[in-house]
DNA sequence: AAAACTTGTAAGTGATTAATTACTTTTTTA
DNA sequence: TAAAAAAGTAATTAATCACTTACAAGTTTT
């Protein structure tokens, strides 16, 4: 085993979503990661500071990640684009997808990440190009929206993901 | 105070949403309660117990609440009335619901619990009997929708309540 | 009012927690 | 290659965890 410190933070974002992170010892991580306990505080400064560098590193892909799409000037493509990246959760950001709905619910107030605020302004940007009146109030609808299907889809409850999403994007006439 | 039980169960519920399950401590529970430790596993056979019995109390007050618009044959009140129920959260509905969001994601699958499948059926009955073909679907899709804002009032990031549902309604054409 | 039962507490229990210590090994730098 | 820095460990720390015990006080039943 080379990069001991990775090893250490992908086992622990793995069992932060499959435990909760206050489930999850710091023990049960060295475990797991074939490490010492010890060799977690020598890289990272405590537990918290593991879950932040996760939920940074998590953060800095989702950047990467909608910037396919995000500066798509045809407001078909880029909706489309949208509900595809909301509900086909690809393999590399499932995790973070998981981590941060689960810490969403222990602050009372979330402060949105910055690729959260960069794809909010863009969508409001798309719905105001597509003459819609309220386009902020739009893109939250569907923001907010897309969020409780995603959640949906970790919970179990929702099904016919492909069904689902052909049929948002006919209610916004886009495929 | 009389009824010392129930304290236990209201400052539980509290501290449960204010700092998450696993981190609130038995010993912090029987000190804002002014009660002694011990009693906690008089009443409650263990921490578990508790939350299962105010997860269960909760669920007991959905399905009160749900009643008043369940059998409702319009509908376009019925509609009307479930999108005011999931957005105007009640105080009595408040740490119910937020409860409920936190620990969906400690489990991988979360059970829906009595009060989501009648609501679930009565709202796929409603879409049938306005003509939609794929009635199951669009349910789902209103759904997963309304939990998601509500999500986002949650978390801070939806400002204009009403606002939001008028425009809702005026999707479904229900006022 | 005596017996039986419920409700309450103070003081523990062993286990587990995140984090530190003192030390060794490996890698990088000068 | 010698010195310095980084990466690693085993063992231990004090604090905290959920929970129990032994016993006292209050309430209900007979």
């Amino acid at each position: 085993m080379k990069d001991r410190r990775a090893k250490i933070a992908e086992v622990a974002l793995r069992l932060f979503i499959e435990r909760g992170y206050h489930a999850t010892s710091t023990r049960l991580i060295s475990q797991e990661a074939g490490v010492s306990e010890g060799l977690i505080f020598r890289h990272y400064t405590n537990k918290e500071g593991l879950l932040e560098e996760l939920l940074l590193e998590g953060g800095q892909q989702m950047i990467f990640e909608i910037a396919d799409f995000i500066s798509e000037y045809d407001p078909k493509i880029f909706i489309s684009s949208l509900i595809d990246f909301f509900l086909d959760i690809s393999d590399n950001l499932l995790f973070y997808w998981r981590l941060k709905s689960q810490l969403e619910w222990t602050k009372t107030v979330w402060e949105p990440m910055e690729w959260e605020r960069i794809l909010r302004e863009a969508v409001e940007r798309m719905f105001k190009s597509m003459g819609y009146s309220k386009y902020e109030l739009e893109a939250g609808l569907l923001l907010e929206s897309l969020t409780g299907i995603r959640y949906g889809i970790f919970r179990g409850s929702v099904e016919n993901i492909s069904e689902l999403k052909a049929l948002i994007k006919s209610k916004y006439k886009v495929s």
